[in-house]
DNA sequence: TATGAATGAGAATTCATTCAT
DNA sequence: GATGAATGAATTCTCATTCAT
């Protein structure tokens, strides 16, 4: 096996490992294992298991770091020259999802493993956790000052869409054989229009306009 | 010092050991040295360093249960005798966000360093997670059921509850010298109101009789 | 046993193992065994076998470094006041003799493993050497403008008398099991105080007052 | 490159390295790579890594035992036929000290590296060590008989000559660009033979015939 | 011949746990 | 009860050597 296609075929193996098992409850025996190598072979392509860590970690990183700034720019443009917001947000929805669905293992160890204090790759992950609030609370900012949404307590939006992104990944995409992230993105998209729409604002309409699967409710006017 | 006392003294060690370098990263020595003992007596208290961690993993899950179990019995009586649901959704926020205020060592213990799946406390804490969601689910069942919500995706909405107010509980409260509690329910239970409410509902109203700060909008008709 | 008695008693076999077996060529295992502790109680003792090591080089170096200028005080001194420097020369040759017969295991360490250029310790240990280098030759030079050597090329007489020092001691000492310094030290002296001696000097006289043993041939003014 | 050839420049490699990184902190890799192949290439020309530089330290004792036993049965006829024994000697001198120039990174190795006592190569260098005692220790019982030295402890005679020699070519000769050997002979002669003079002999006129740079001193016979 | 990827035995170090005092 | 010295299993990492290509 061509060297550079071993080195993949160890990650892989390494992040099938630390997702099951976590880095700190695995050992290099266990990623050799997993990968049909002896431990010595490890060395040949990592410095240390750490470094293995550092690489996947590093990987997810670039990759979500680069659709965060495209789903950034496309929607400070789609804000900036009055295009539909909710359709390009609904597609920055939709690429995250997505791209949490195509490294599932990636995403548990990011969402799991990383969060503890390792000098090393903690630093790492709290500058993609910052890159991420600091992009989303500037698109927050743009729909508040252009009266998009109610101007809420940006920073607390931020942690409430971010968290219900977190856990949605977590529970309704990983571990699903089939994600149904349209629908998904749909209703987040729904649940954070309702939650932040400013007064004059048609929510069903605007919804309806662009959204796979519409709006449940949508009338039931009971009540009158 | 008394058996128990010194018991307790020694978890709230072993606490702020966890909380500060992790379990995985933390050894019996950081214990005992926090804890002002010898590493035998440690073991005089604890099978083992991870009895000790179970056990506050424990005491964790047995008091946010109670709070949990307390606050859905609350919503349901009220939902039950037509009383005001919002305002006991409040009430219920508040206890949770300031149980995890005044327990933030073992909150950075349990929603980061738990999340690994080690064999052991691993299943305790899925435990906690799994009642945590059931009973949230059955609430938002009850307040579908009676037309108090949009009929949406129960589980899914659950998750966006959840994340939300896990992320806002770490970013919010944890680390903050005087975290405002109440502020911080006022705005969840809006934006979530806001996200969830049925189209007969006047949100602006009956959030002004609830909330402690009002929502910072509510008038704004603009566009007329 | 107490803890400082125990650490030595674990330098002590150090000692035997690395005099031995050479430091490179040993392993925290040889030493354990040899103190008859395990591995895991060695390092309660000493952060690492280098660490051993340099405990015994370091111990070894502050005793002879001690030695070599209480040695280059007392011979500049008599010179100074013009008192037998011979006897002093004698003196300190008894002591450095005696310092190595003390300490053969740490002798043959310093002599043998150290010479290699390990980062660590050979720094500490060209160290040594300088110091000796540096006072011997400060040594021959009071002594050459006094006239008491022959004006010779005073480095070169210092690596003679080191070297030969090293090999007297390897092979004169070290092994034996009752060596005879004082004799050594006549012979050493005699030896090097003939090849030093200016012509004015009556040598025979001269050493005939200081050695222990005298000098053999003295007479045997044969052929003539 | 044919196979002898490039077995010699590996050896040659394998020469430096020993020499400046030492036997035990060196590694296969670290010769291959000086010598410009690969790791297993190696092993088509040696055996093992103590191969090669068992074969290093055989090439030197060979060398030098060729030296030693020429040397020796020069000086043994020199003086059997009551030639100029201390030419003899001179020229002795100078052919040990020029082969200890020609073949630094060899003199390293041996007098460094090989002072260690691995089971294999120690035995070996034990042998050169033995073999260049004992001639010269002939050398002496030959000239002491003859009354060509005072008849001291030929035993701590060679030790005193053999050790002086070892520090100065390690000293004076390795590092150097252009080591004066003729004028180290010189002073090594001149140092020894006043050393070991016996009282008949007319030490500056017998010197003053031989030495290429004359005796310093000579003259300054004051006192008288 | 030459290569260099692969191996695995070996060495250092850590730390949870035990136990004699 | 309390201690902390001692243990040894577990883990990381190195590197001499092999062998398929």
């Amino acid at each position: 096996m061509p060297g550079p296609q071993r080195k993949q075929a160890i990650l892989k193996a390494a992040a099938g490992v630390f997702a099951s098992i976590g880095y700190r409850g695995s050992s290099v025996d266990d990623i050799a294992e997993a990968a049909g190598i002896s431990k010595g072979t490890f060395y040949l392509y990592f410095e240390s298991r750490k470094d293995a860590f550092v690489e996947l970690i590093e990987s997810f990183f670039d990759e979500f770091a680069r659709i965060l700034k495209e789903n950034h720019e496309r929607l400070e443009h789609t804000v900036e020259v009055g295009g539909n917001f909710l359709a390009s947000w609904r597609e920055n929805a939709i690429n995250i999802l997505g791209f949490h669905r195509d490294n599932p293992e990636l995403t548990i160890i990011v969402y799991r493993e990383a969060l503890g204090r390792d000098e090393d790759f903690s630093g790492r992950l709290g500058e993609l956790n910052r890159l991420a609030r600091s992009l989303q609370r500037e698109e927050f900012k743009t729909m508040a000052d252009r009266g998009l949404m109610r101007p809420e307590d940006i920073d607390l939006v931020t942690s409430i869409t971010m968290g219900a992104a977190v856990e949605v990944i977590m529970e309704h995409i990983l571990g699903k054989k089939r994600p149904d992230i349209e629908g998904l993105a749909d209703r987040l998209l729904e649940y954070h229009t309702r939650a932040l729409a400013p007064s004059w604002m048609e929510v069903d309409e605007a919804l309806a306009g662009v959204l796979k699967r519409p709006a449940r409710e949508t009338v039931q006017r009971s009540r009158s």
